[in-house]
DNA sequence: CGCAGTATTGAAATTTCTCAAGCCGAGTGG
DNA sequence: CCACTCGGCTTGAGAAATTTCAATACTGCG
């Protein structure tokens, strides 16, 4: 995969792709993604995909643009839970667990497929190679809630650092990193409702990365500029995102 | 379900409740289940399970005791990710994600049952119902952690009132409670580690805790004194355990 | 040019942790 | 039966981290 194919295949090839990622797909189990019925919709930046107690009838598939999980707070605060980039599917769950328990909104302006859950969980149930390769998918999204428990009780600069190290990594993983870049359209406030810590305390260590030049983040772009010397502050270990197996 | 029939039905048909708990199925369904193979296995506390790092091909089904999930840290500390009652499936994502990207390890004395991997996994195939049903389960888990990734950006006194309201609202769930208290065999360190807070606001937020009078924890041992106060300091909506459909 | 949102800075106020010591109860061995 | 030990709980106080508040730049865009 790359940022061309992404940019240029259609909403369900690059659904097949991300499936197949996630386990082994017979001809026929392509034939079968493909044949599924959705449609297309864009998001503006800000704006809620869906929302914490919805009963949503279809699930998302981001095909380009970023969206991000987020709980809102009784104070009316959002704590982030995760970012999503083109190919993640940030709402299947929502096929198995009827109420939103979270919100899901765009950050940068996204393009979206909305796949129906009816045909979709039917799909499922005809072909277990799907089925498995989707709740495969589910559970490194798990995995990732679960590093990002772990990473939001440790330094302030380690947890940012973390989170870049995740994000970039991802982002080069589906192809979507230009040179030492990648798209992460989110200002300093989102990044501490993220990471558990206040704006202040972002903008402090992301000068701490700047000055040890590791990476640089302006303007919802990251870059990277010392790859192994951001992964020793984060201790990062990309072991929990499964990736080769 | 309640404590008499957990106690004494076997593994087997506690496997049954707890997947019947998660999608409808059929006396088909059930049968196939109760022709799966598993071994019988008891843990001491504090003895691991399996490690990160490990390639398991069983599953762990609990049948009477807990079990916590945690990372290890560089520095050798721990972060527990969950804590785990009977009828939980601790590990079920090993099935699907061969390297496991965090430790098992028993907090009381506990019995579990280990389901081989491979007949499981025919199983799921051949089953979609079940498939779903477990699926389903681990979503609910994928759940708990998006609330415990907020919960520990709250104060400490409400981060630890609503890991209480979780165990003791699960536990109730389960049929696992007596009057007003639930097991739950860890000490104030293993809550900080949880928690991401130290021993010594542990026990300045337990303190606080045990003067309003919501609740009390001793040895092992979670008692309720004053449910809605308690969930009301927890900010604890139930909906993120995804129960009743 | 000027606005609005965002980023940066300094400093006070608060929270939280660390360290160090004492306490308590259960289990052990003299 | 009692002293002892061990782990866990509790307390206080200084040190460190973090947040809050307030004010000042900066930037892209209309």
């Amino acid at each position: 995969m790359n940022t061309t194919e992404f940019g240029n295949l259609d909403a369900l090839e690059l659904l097949v792709a991300r499936t197949g990622y996630h386990g082994a797909l017979t001809a026929a189990d392509k034939a079968a993604i493909r044949s599924l019925p959705f449609r297309l919709k864009t998001i503006d930046p800000g704006q809620d995909v869906v929302r914490q107690g919805d009963h949503p009838n279809v699930s998302v598939f981001i095909i380009s643009g970023m969206l991000a999980r987020y709980h809102t707070l009784p104070s009316g605060d959002r704590q982030y839970l995760s970012f999503h980039i083109a190919g993640d599917l940030p709402d299947v769950q929502s096929l198995f667990l009827k109420v939103m328990d979270h919100s899901l909104c765009g950050l940068g302006p996204s393009s979206l497929a909305l796949f129906p859950h009816a045909p979709l969980k039917k799909l499922l149930h005809r072909r277990p190679s799907i089925c498995f390769a989707l709740w495969r998918l589910t559970l490194t999204d798990a995995a990732i809630f679960r590093q990002a428990i772990t990473n939001n009780s440790r330094s302030h600069v380690a947890r940012l650092a973390h989170l870049f190290c995740e994000q970039y990594f991802r982002a080069r993983e589906n192809g979507l990193t230009t040179a030492d870049s990648c798209y992460f359209p989110v200002n300093q406030s989102q990044l501490g409702q993220a990471l558990g810590m206040s704006h202040i305390s972002v903008n402090r260590a992301l000068q701490r990365l700047r000055k040890l030049k590791l990476c640089e983040f302006r303007q919802g772009t990251l870059t990277v500029l010392d790859w192994p010397g951001l992964v020793r502050v984060a201790g990062f270990d990309p072991l929990y995102l499964h990736v080769a197996e």
